[in-house]
RNA sequence: GGGAGUAUAGCUCAGCUGGUUCAGAGCGCCUGCCUUACAAGCAGGAGGUCACUGGUUCGAACCCUGUUACUCCCA
């Protein structure tokens, strides 16, 4: 068979791709399996696949793909979130290059226009999934705003706020001038930003007859500002009741700068005395703090701006100017009245939507809230007895935090795209009356018999927030909240895995959490893995504004998929950021090349039809026996991996088990076992040994597949073929045979699982491993050529450092013409230590004495330092009577150890000299 | 301002219950090799005051005190 001497993932990647679609292997059906789920975090649908999704869909896919093996009935369900604000911007920005106002459009119209551009340009990330080789069930794909997700979320909020959970007000809420709408406080990111803090004197109105007069008083206080667009706004001063500075203000009232408003001072502790000049203006309509303040003294509350962040008609002269316009204005205008103390350079964060980017307003509204104390109650709980576990575990903390703290979650936004508010209105006896019903017609119903009312009704006009729909996720894709109890819900839930990124613990985990609580009365998973930050390689976040991040689908077709999947996980212990380097892709991509290299090697090999096999290359008669040796030595080794890869898996430490995994793949198998079996070039191998070689090689394939999908397939179907090929009985069949393998795929084959091994076997493999490598280490310092066959003494002391059974391998492997066991250290003999164990090589003719000299001095150095250490320990009264037997029994070998040493290399030395 | 975390080789990280020659791995680097699977490779090698400080202990990378630096979350 003619096989490229490079892995050439392209061609490969997309075949097999097809495959498992073609067959369906993706898909799962309730049955009497195990079931292991595990829901998307579903990427919003205006996204591009980017190195995040890159990460936590790679693990998600080796969860998945190793799940499946183990004879679980996986599931992974896809899906994306319609995105609300990030949508309807995309929506509008294309009507507007379409030339049409969303403001001319119904709301009916506007849908029609959302739908068009979700059904032409949402998923595209799905789509790339499938590069990646994504193993989820597409025909689960899933979106929050299809018919089943958009009821369920409608009958949940119908059914919360009839638990008295939902309920809606007026506000202080985080206000998007940009996007025109609401957005809850985990939506808004705080910046630092360099602005100014301006002082601004209030002057006394010491009567207010004449507080119009400003000019009249005589006394003034300062007040330090950050926005003193506000002051149109203001309707108190504040200072700490403690402050000596500012008692003589007890009582009075002072007049707003430029607005000639007269306004009280009020005293309260919440006051910092160290901030500014310790005295505070109050706006309640535009802070929040002096929103509660406010509330607190019953002071009139002036709203100033417009939604979109202009000034309103409170704004006197300013009224129709931005906002940040408006504070330049004015500024100037304070500035010229005299009414300006001094201005500083002041830096402060500044809230900024998630969504537009634009500065939060924080404005007064009516909205729609959900009450979150009892919900996150029972959230927290599970969390804290570990029904749930959190990779890293130190995400508690950060969860814990969060949910101590809860603020009531604000769920109206005011757009169109996404669940509109079941909620609708009509006037009765001059009050306006509220119905939340899943429908019209059954609010109607409840209108008609509540309040006897069969008129008109107007439904609310905001939409709720995306989270609210995608706290219900792992539910709502199984129908759990329309059809509780369907065998669906009853067989996925609850879900086994969540994979997500550590920033939306707050919006979606611990929000999934409470939905999981109250609608399933059981968690919606069991472990969560919060992956890392994807950064640059100066640790940067990647962002597309920066440019510093790599297009997956570039890099899948520079090293492929499987490349880049183990690229990714190499560097992603749980919880760390990652620094993303494109060279580590590189690591991936030469591994499947010398998996496939491995392969070229064995499928070039002549099946010997007898069992015997002559080893040419040296002048020793190697039998099967190193053969035999060398597997089950592989096999003892495997086993050993094994166990190493399932606690590291339980452990969720994808890294950890990928590294053991190559380094079983490389080292072990390539650099090890196949040069142990290795037939000279031209000549054939034994049967046996081939096919434990194909069963081997196989099955480290399966042991990769979950990390490395493709390259595994195709290197397990070509030894698959290799078998049927080879086969000396099963001529007559093998066309059915191979209709047989082709039919097959690695994805369902049974992953091995760690059996018993011998420590002992690969014990003395080591010291073989050591042996030929003290052989070779002499022919590399010494300038002896590798073809020439040499001879090895050794002289042990005791059993310990014995190659036992590889002796076969030594002399394969280190060109090794004869093996003798010696009492006495050969005259005329180069040597080299494998633990206690002398081993020697005939010193060749133009060896120079002062060097070994030197080496030999060397290593006594160093042993006689260690002797040292060891009997300081030993002789130590305390540690000889406080440490454990077995410890002393340690030190006590490492002491004889070192003597025996001590005492060859004084030996050689005086050989030599 | 409140909370959490991290600091080990040039880089990214392991190091579990304090106890082996325990100071490790991968990558990178250096040296020598195109040795009939693989130069996307092979054989070797160099690299660290375990951030600093004091303590506990027979024994500390590991436990405790303090310091410094960085990161994240919350306000």
């Amino acid at each position: 068979m003619e096989i490229a001497s490079k892995y050439d993932p392209r061609a490969i990647e997309e075949k097999w791709y097809q495959f498992w679609l073609d067959k369906k292997l993706f898909h799962s059906e309730p049955d009497n399996r195990i079931p292991y789920t595990v829901v998307i975090p579903p990427p919003n649908v205006t996204g591009v696949l980017h190195m995040g999704h890159m990460l936590n869909n790679t693990i998600q896919d080796v969860l998945v793909r190793r799940a499946r093996m183990q004879g679980k009935n996986a599931c992974w369900v896809p899906g994306t979130d319609h995105a609300s604000i990030a949508t309807e911007a995309k929506v509008v920005k294309m009507l507007a290059d379409r030339g049409i106002d969303k403001r001319s459009l119904t709301r009916d119209e506007f849908m029609k226009y959302a739908w068009e551009w979700k059904e032409e340009h949402g998923g595209i990330i799905l789509k790339q999934l499938r590069k990646l080789g994504a193993s989820c069930d597409w025909d689960r794909t899933a979106f929050t705003m299809d018919e089943v997700r958009y009821e369920s979320v409608i009958q949940v909020f119908v059914d919360l706020y009839k638990k008295g959970l939902i309920y809606r007000g007026v506000r202080m809420v985080n206000w998007d001038p940009q996007a025109l709408t609401a957005v809850s406080d985990e939506e808004v990111v705080y910046k630092e930003s360099h602005g100014k803090l301006f002082y601004l004197r209030y002057y006394v109105a010491d009567d207010p007859s004449t507080a119009s007069n400003a000019s009249a008083a005589s006394k003034y206080i300062t007040v330090a500002t950050t926005r003193p667009e506000t002051i149109m706004g203001d309707t108190a001063v504040c200072v700490h009741p403690e402050d000596e500075r500012y008692q003589w203000l007890k009582g009075k009232k002072v007049i707003v700068p430029g607005v000639g408003r007269v306004v009280p001072i009020i005293m309260d502790e919440y006051v910092d005395r160290e901030f500014g000049t310790g005295a505070l203006k109050i706006t309640p309509a535009h802070d929040i703090n002096d929103y509660n303040l406010g509330m607190k003294y019953g002071l009139e509350s002036i709203d100033i701006f417009n939604d979109n962040g202009t000034l309103n008609e409170h704004g006197g002269k300013y009224a129709g100017m931005d906002r940040f316009a408006c504070r330049k204005a004015i500024m100037k205008d304070l500035e010229e009245a005299g009414l300006v103390e001094k201005t500083e350079d002041y830096t402060n964060k500044v809230g900024h939507s998630e969504r537009t980017d634009a500065v939060i307003e924080p404005k007064l509204s009516a909205q729609w809230f959900l009450k979150m104390p009892a919900l996150a109650q029972k959230a927290l709980e599970v969390v804290e007895d570990d029904t749930i576990r959190f990779h890293p575990a130190k995400f508690k903390n950060t969860y814990r935090h969060w949910l101590e703290n809860i603020k009531d979650w604000c769920i109206s936004r005011q757009l169109w795209w996404g669940q509109r508010i079941p909620a609708w209105y009509f006037e009765k006896d001059g009050r306006i009356e509220t119905i939340v019903a899943v429908n019209e017609e059954e609010a109607h119903k409840i209108a008609a018999e509540k309040y006897n009312y069969t008129g008109a009704m107007r439904q609310d006009e905001d939409v709720l927030d995306t989270w609210f729909s995608s706290w219900l996720w792992p539910i709502s894709l199984f129908d759990g909240i329309r059809n509780p109890g369907n065998p669906e819900i009853n067989y996925y839930y609850p879900t086994a895995d969540l994979i997500t990124a550590p920033d939306i613990i707050f919006f979606w985990v611990a929000r999934m959490i409470m939905a999981g609580e109250e609608y399933m009365k059981e968690v919606p998973f069991k472990n969560v893995y919060f992956t890392g930050i994807v950064r640059d390689k100066l640790g940067r976040k990647m962002s597309k504004s920066l440019g510093n991040s790599p297009d997956p689908i570039e890099l899948i077709e520079k090293y492929g998929a499987d490349g880049v999947r183990m690229g990714m996980l190499l560097t992603a212990p749980a919880g760390n950021d990652l620094p993303f380097d494109e060279a580590i892709c590189e690591q991936g991509r030469n591994f499947s090349n010398k998996l496939w290299n491995a392969l070229r090697l064995v499928s070039g090999w002549q099946v010997e039809t007898t069992s015997l096999q002559v080893n040419e290359s040296t002048s020793l008669q190697v039998s099967t026996t190193t053969n035999e040796v060398a597997v089950q030595w592989m096999e003892q080794r495997m086993a050993q991996v094994l166990e190493e890869i399932e606690k590291d898996f339980d452990q969720y430490r994808l890294s950890e088990a990928l590294m053991a995994s190559y380094k079983l793949a490389w080292d072990d198998f390539c650099s090890w076992y196949l040069e142990m079996v290795k037939p000279v070039y031209g000549t054939p191998i034994d049967r046996e040994t081939y096919d434990a070689t194909i069963s081997i090689f196989s099955r480290l394939m399966l042991m990769l597949h979950p990390f490395m999908p493709f390259v595994t397939e195709e290197i397990w179907h070509v030894l698959m073929s290799l078998q049927v090929n080879k086969s000396t009985s099963q001529q007559a069949d093998d066309s059915q045979t191979r209709r047989l393998v082709d039919s097959l795929s690695i994805m369902n084959q049974h992953m091995p699982m760690s059996v018993f091994y011998d420590q002992r076997m690969l014990d003395e493999f080591d010291a073989a491993r050591e042996v030929i490598a003290g052989v070779r280490n002499i022919r590399n310092t010494r300038n002896l050529s590798p073809k020439e066959a040499l001879e090895l003494s050794f002289l042990a002391v005791d059993d310990r450092y014995r190659f036992g059974k590889f002796e076969g391998v030594v002399s394969k492997l280190a060109n090794v013409s004869a093996i003798h066991e010696v009492k006495e250290k050969p005259a005329g003999a180069l040597s080299f230590m494998v633990g206690t164990m002398e081993c020697f090589v005939p010193m060749p003719e133009n060896v120079n004495r002062g060097e070994e000299l030197k080496k030999l001095q060397d290593d006594l150095k160093y042993a006689e330092g260690f002797l040292r250490s060891v009997m300081a320990k030993l002789s130590n009264e305390k540690f000889v009577n406080g440490a454990p037997a077995a410890v002393i029994e340690k030190e006590r070998n490492k002491q004889r150890d070192a003597e025996t040493k001590i005492a060859a290399l004084k030996a050689q030395i005086e050989a030599l000299g």
